[in-house]
DNA sequence: ATTATCTATAGATCTATAGATAATGC
DNA sequence: ATTATCTATAGATCTATAGATAATGC
């Protein structure tokens, strides 16, 4: 994934392994203690990397800092955009997303704090799945489908809504079914008529169980 | 308001001025930078107060923290309470409590931004803030007013659409109207019936407009 | 020969404390 | 006399760089 033997030297696979190394070691660093509370010598430590080759590929903690988010966020965009991507109900859309992310929350952990405490650092967060988001809310309220006035409010909410969840679950303090739960509510706040509400959710959160497609626990 | 001359000496109410002052200043530092990327130092300084003094008061960033957040949150208790005091409807009630912290963070940015900037250290806001909202989430189930299934996850998933929604206020990324918007998306979160909605939202926000009793512009 | 990595360190913070100075209480 | 505040500083980080060592490319 990160080699490939036939386009690139010996030397450029070693500089991408140590490269990828750090970027891991910050992840779960990040992940783990925030990114103000990481120091650079942990991360080259964790990454079994002399310390100044941190500089080798990176200038400051913040260039790491939106390399181990974006590298997170895009190996997950894959799975959930093969997921979403035969749907055509702007609310199924959003009800998967939302439904998805809960459920990697509590399959890995280490992704999940990792959105979770760089929620500091927002714009990072905002850039990397906002893009998307906004727009399938878009098409959600011109296709009359969702209630909502301002689009821009109701992604605010709706991130601002899953985040917390998001984190509710990652400190253990919701019961069962939160993802459903929150689809739920995530629904009828777009406006969607209460009736669809918890068949939808449903379909959402069974169609990113374990065992639904979604593999790869633990990371 | 922190000093009474007829019960306490000069030596405290001087200790108590110098406290006060380190509390505003770091209001106002952890409002602007955060809490890590403020340093005692700039706290002291900011407050005119030799370094040293710091620890006469306080024997962590931490704990200052804390009461930073605390204070904060006490004076803005006050008034909302006494907004929400004669109201029975839970609806109205928690509509309410939204306008006015949405409101607040127009009107006062740095208590916006404290609250906002604290969510990295979010424990000390859920419970600066969790008490209440949970209880008039639920009431409002209790009295089939929302229709949420799980008071937790309806009181992460409204408490991080409220966070996030103040913080794209105060970023200046909303148009017109913020608070009514997010009212109208919260009530439909919890399951108030739609033709309900855009009132009760209307209600909240006219209770809380600049005019209505709010006052205390600027800080 | 070139490029990446590693080790060692200078310089810049930042925290917590010790001891001196100033203000209050009796 | 007591208590609070202030100044100065030791010790602990932490970042960024310089220079040495090791690995690769030709």
């Amino acid at each position: 994934m990160t080699n490939d033997p036939s386009t690139s030297t010996r030397g450029e696979r070693r500089r991408a392994r140590t490269r990828s190394r750090l970027v891991g070691a910050a992840q779960s660093l990040f992940a783990e203690q925030g990114v103000e509370a990481t120091a650079i010598a942990a991360i080259t430590e964790r990454a079994d990397v002399g310390f100044g080759s941190f500089y080798n590929h990176f200038e400051s903690k913040e260039e790491i800092a939106e390399a181990a988010l974006a590298e997170a966020v895009d190996a997950q965009k894959l799975a959930l955009f093969e997921l979403i991507d035969e749907l055509t109900d702007p609310a199924e859309v959003v009800a998967l997303a939302h439904a998805f992310l809960v459920g990697q929350a509590i399959v890995d952990p280490t992704f999940g704090w990792l959105l979770v405490r760089l929620d500091a650092s927002h714009r990072l967060l905002i850039r990397a799945l906002g893009g998307r988001a906004r727009q399938d809310i878009r098409d959600g309220i011109a296709a009359g489908r969702f209630l909502t006035a301002d689009p821009e409010v109701t992604f605010f909410a709706t991130g601002g809504a899953l985040l917390l969840v998001m984190r509710a679950v990652l400190d253990g303090d919701l019961g069962d079914d939160p993802g459903l739960r929150h689809c739920e509510g995530l629904l009828r706040m777009l406006g969607v008529p209460e009736g669809e509400v918890a068949d939808i959710a449903q379909r959402a959160n069974a169609a990113v169980a374990p065992g639904a497609g979604v593999g790869d626990p633990g990371r």
